[in-house]
Parts: structure tokens; C-alpha cells; sequence
DNA sequence: ATCGCTGGATACTTTTACTATCCAATCATT
DNA sequence: AATGATTGGATAGTAAAAGTATCCAGCGAT
């Protein structure tokens, strides 16, 4: 396949393909001469990879190429490169370990994940960043105990075990694994934050006790 | 309170609050002269709100000016309110009706929201953003049925009805309600988004059997 | 009186994610 | 063999979003 080829299977402009090999996000194709190389199915696979963390999971290029260099970088053993994977998904977050709240929202964090019983290492950002949002909620004036959050945290937990870990094949080739590790977290991710946005306008209806629309109502707001 | 001292207590510095002054996100101060303004305690409340969506919600600044349009237009009633509130939290997505895979995912989302009894405006834009997340797990090698995406609607009705929905004033004044709406939505959001990744870490440490790091264990990896 | 801060307007900057253009090499086709 | 389209590689340009910086005249406190 060439790259006029592989845009017009997953139509994303050439520009924007070569834009992606340039940054590493693609690997380059099989240079059969000099000015010719041959893409394949995989490519395509990749592609449309990206283009989901993009436009669905909203992940900066940055994030991406550090999930793929852990995928290509064979040195790093299978548990490290989902680690990579996982951290990259995180928004970076800078600890203010002088702050008083934010001291207390990270101990907060890092009891509740003690107490869970969680298996997360004491250093991996992803505590700085829910310490940072708890931090957030104080100073808009709902501070957040352990109680609060821990409904949340048992219900992430069940759907994880139940349902997102049973998709990982973890016995399979490495590439694999973290890709549907990548897609789960992102895109399962996403589908959940519209359900709760679902639930929240049904629950607010519900509440509120408005009449529901019919089908062919004419929506109430326009986007600007 | 004057401009700098507005900058001082909320860490934004001048100009950027001049910006958000501009841009409709923040209210004018009370203009006591043709060079003063005096700003209070509700200046800093909603530049606290404006920073944490867009620093944690990553909210784009149109989206939270449209929030801010709904509260403070008295003609729009209370429901309305929330709706556009709601809908401008949802990542714009224009629909394909003519493209197969995003009709039945359309159709998917359309059949579960009835099924579940939820009562979501037919036209709400957040039915197209969930059904295009489908579309594109499908085209991921990951097909979704209804099947699969019910335990994540549950579960997201579940914390909505028990948590989230209690901690709004639906009794109060308005911008109270939204507020607090749109603090529930983006935060709790975010915090669950959090939870989920380390509940996924977790997971994926306990299934690969690997020893769980001691508190001094040097990171394995470094940001970029 | 004057010195620094203010509001308001305008212009500039930075980052991110692309697009566009150019060029010589090369492949397929005539 | 001529030719015309396509390719890889390099470089430069663009668009949008979110700030930043600068300038200016007017006020207010010292």
C-alpha cells in the first residue's frame, strides 16, 4: 500500500500522515527505493489509533508517541510498558508538596489507596493528579472526604475488574495488549463520562419534573 | 477589592484576568470611576470556577462562556439552564447520518437510552457524542453492543442518583444550582477518570503477579 | 504635584496540530 | 525512451486557542 493509499483508506490527508512519521507516531513504511515504501495493514491499524486518542481521548501528539516508544522499545519489560502507557494518559501535574491542601489531598489519596488495598506504586503521577482535583474541589468549596470519594472508587474498581481487564490479552503479543489497554482506558473512558452526562440530564429531568420531549421537538439551544 | 488584589488572591495574574473580563467570563467590576473598579467576593469565587474548568476540565473557554450566558440570562428557565449548561460540557461532534456504522450506533445509543427509561432530549448532542465514541470502537476492532455498554450506564446512573444529584440545590438560586451542577459534572468527572486509571493499574499489577513496589522504590519512568 | 495604579484598547506571543510547497528520484505508461 | 504522476524528505507556513505585553490617559493617595 502507499501512502495515497493509506490515505484514502482511513482519510487522513497525506500531509497529515507524512506530519505523523515525522513525529514518530507512525513507523516509517518499507522503503523499497528511494523514493517509494510500501505500508501495510498494520499502518492503517496504527492510524486509526491515533486518530481516536486524538479526537476521542482529546491526547495531546506528545502523550501518544510516548505510549507507542514504550510499545516499539523492547528493553522495557511487559508490566513497565503498561505503566508508560498509563502515565501517559495522565495530565501532567506539578505536586506543591509546600501547599497545606494539597499536602492533605495527597495523603487523603494515599490512604483511601491503602486502604483499597491497591496495588498502585507510591510514585506514579496519576496520585498527584486525583490530589490536584481534590485540592480543587476544597477551593471551590466543596472539600472531599474519604467517604466521598470511595463510592466512586469501588465503582471504578468493578467495572475495571469486571468488565475492562477481561478484554486485556495479557498472554498475547505485546503490541496488542497495550493497544486495547490504550483503547479501553480512553475510549471506555469517554464512554462513561457520556453516560454520566446522560444520567445527570435524565436525573435532572426526572428531579425537576419537566415533561419529556417528544421526538419531534425542536431542540431548545443551538451552539453558537 | 481592586484588580491587583483580585490577581493576589486568586494567583491569576492581571492580564489574564483582563482577558476573561473581555472574553464575558467574568462579570465587570462595580465601576466607581472612570480608572476603578471594585471587584468581590464573587469576582474571585468565579475565577476559581473559570480556572478549575478549564485547568481540570481542560474545558475550552467558548464552552465555559456559553455556561456562564445560560446562568446569567434570566429569561431561560431553570431547566433550560442545566440543559445548556449540560450540552456545553459535551465535545462538539456533527453526525453522519449517511454513513452505516454511525446510524446504528446512533440507533444503539437511541434504543438504550429508551430502554433505560432515561429521559434525554431526542435532539441532546451528548447522544451523538456517545454514539460517535461507538462508531469508533467498532472501527478499532472493538465492536460494542448494547450489551457491553449497559454495566457502564448503570453504574453511571448509580453514582449520579446516590452522589451527585443529592449535592445540587435544585431549591436555591440559580447560579448556585448550576454551579454546583457543572462542579458535580467536570470534577467528579475528572476524579472518577483518575480512580479508573488506578484501579486499572492495579488490576493489571495483580493479573501480571507482579510484587507491589515499597514506598522508596525509585519511579521507572520519567516524564519526557 | 506627582507617582503609581487602573481600565480600556490593541498588538504580540506561544503552543499545538496540522498544511502547503518544493524538489529530485522513480515508477508506470505510452 | 519519453513523459507525467507519485513519492519521500525537507522546509516553511497556517489556524486556533489562550494567554501576555504594551501603551495611554485618568484618577487618587501621599
Amino acid at each position: 500500500m502507499r501512502i495515497s493509499q493509506l490515505s484514502a483508506e482511513s482519510g487522513v490527508p497525506i500531509p497529515t500522515i507524512k506530519y505523523y512519521l515525522r513525529e514518530g507516531l507512525l513507523p516509517q513504511g518499507d522503503q523499497t527505493s528511494a523514493t517509494r515504501a510500501e505500508y501495510g495493514r498494520s499502518h492503517l491499524r496504527r492510524l486509526r489509533l491515533i486518530r481516536a486518542l486524538l479526537e476521542v481521548g482529546r491526547l495531546p501528539v506528545a502523550a501518544i508517541r510516548q505510549v507507542i516508544a514504550a510499545v516499539e522499545d523492547e528493553q522495557i519489560g511487559f508490566h513497565d510498558m503498561l505503566g508508560t502507557a498509563h502515565y501517559a494518559l495522565a495530565t501532567p501535574v506539578e505536586p506543591h508538596p509546600d501547599d497545606e491542601d494539597w499536602r492533605e489531598a495527597r495523603e487523603l489519596v494515599d490512604r483511601m489507596i491503602s486502604d483499597l488495598g491497591w496495588g498502585v506504586h507510591p510514585a506514579a503521577p496519576t496520585r498527584d493528579e486525583l490530589a490536584q482535583t481534590v485540592v480543587t474541589l476544597k477551593r471551590l468549596g466543596m472539600p472531599t472526604s474519604q467517604e466521598d470519594l470511595l463510592p466512586y472508587a469501588t465503582a471504578a474498581h468493578d467495572l475495571v475488574r469486571e468488565l475492562d481487564i477481561t478484554k486485556i490479552p495479557f498472554d498475547g503479543p505485546r503490541d496488542v495488549a497495550v493497544e486495547t489497554l490504550v483503547i479501553c482506558e480512553v475510549l471506555y473512558g469517554k464512554a462513561f463520562d457520556v453516560l454520566r452526562r446522560l444520567a445527570q440530564e435524565s436525573e435532572s429531568t426526572r428531579i425537576l419534573d419537566v415533561t419529556p420531549c417528544a421526538d419531534d421537538d425542536p431542540p431548545r439551544w443551538t451552539r453558537p
